[in-house]
DNA sequence: ACCCAGGGTAACT
DNA sequence: AGTTACCATGGG
């Protein structure tokens, strides 16, 4: 039986805002606590007043998935405080601690697959049921399917998900990753430009899609997802686009006003 | 019954 | 090059 591994709080971090913000989708809460998979491990994790708890985990396990996956190398007050603009300093103040979280590619590609044309609760369900279907482990705490699992599959075979139009999408997406058409490790090391062609051509992956998974899977913080939230954000707020404050980390301005308009009625 | 959701495609002007 | 119907599904 592992140990819990423990770490002081980071600065400029909120772990329920950072799991539940619309940029990972298997994550529960329970009471305080969260727990879900990332990587094949599944983990529960614990925010308190001055710490984070990460239950059964080793410091192994903490420093090859766990701390890069929150990002925590990086400074994210210093991002923050560079906003000099009403609205994000507002996002900031009700939203402080939203990080962008490193996934795994293909999760995220998967993921915003399954987002298009689609609402948070309901892409929480179809990935559910995709990890419980084709992911490995026990139930509940199962890996997200790879590329190759999916790849020799029909899309009848995804029916159980009903994911609807995405299915075809979702084996197409799997197929060109699993046969090197989508080359994954240049995506990561090439400008973002080369990732926005590449992922476009898979059939159902729009600018949108493609966007999050660079931002979400990739980490490129400089990749700005414009969803139907965001594409109001810059109608009513900033018409001639965004401050010149966010160049560089046009995604982390990105999620904290894509929360802070979505948690507004109307 | 109608509208919307972290959109994209194909078929139109 | 810029619009528009349509795509499955489920909640409000």
């Amino acid at each position: 039986m592992k140990n819990c591994f423990t770490i002081p709080l980071p600065k400029t971090f909120n772990l329920s805002l950072c799991l539940d913000c619309g940029q990972a989708f298997r994550w529960r809460n329970d009471g305080s606590k969260w727990h879900g998979v990332a990587f094949g491990i599944y983990i529960i994790i614990e925010q308190t007043k001055t710490e984070l708890i990460f239950y059964d985990c080793t410091e192994e396990d903490f420093n090859s998935i766990w701390k890069n996956y929150f990002d925590l190398d990086c400074d994210y007050t210093k991002i923050v405080s560079k906003y000099d603009d009403n609205y994000l300093k507002q996002a900031v103040k009700e939203y402080n601690g939203i990080r962008i979280l490193c996934q795994e590619p293909w999760e995220a590609l998967c993921s915003f697959i399954i987002s298009q044309n689609n609402n948070i609760p309901r892409i929480k369900g179809i990935i559910e049921r995709l990890c419980e279907e084709f992911g490995e482990g026990e139930s509940g705490k199962k890996s997200f399917p790879s590329a190759e699992t999916l790849s020799k599959l029909t899309v009848e075979d995804l029916s159980p998900l009903r994911a609807g139009f995405r299915a075809k999408y979702i084996i197409d997406a799997a197929q060109k990753v699993t046969n090197g058409e989508i080359d994954f490790a240049k995506i990561k090391t090439e400008p973002i430009e080369y990732g926005r062609e590449e992922l476009q051509k898979i059939k159902g992956v729009g600018a949108k899609v493609a966007e999050c998974t660079l931002l979400y899977g990739f980490h490129k913080i400089d990749a700005f997802p414009v969803d139907v939230w965001v594409k109001r954000i810059m109608a009513e707020m900033y018409p001639n686009g965004l401050p010149a404050c966010t160049k560089g980390t046009e995604g982390i301005a990105q999620q904290y006003l894509f929360h802070w308009r979505r948690m507004q009625k109307n």
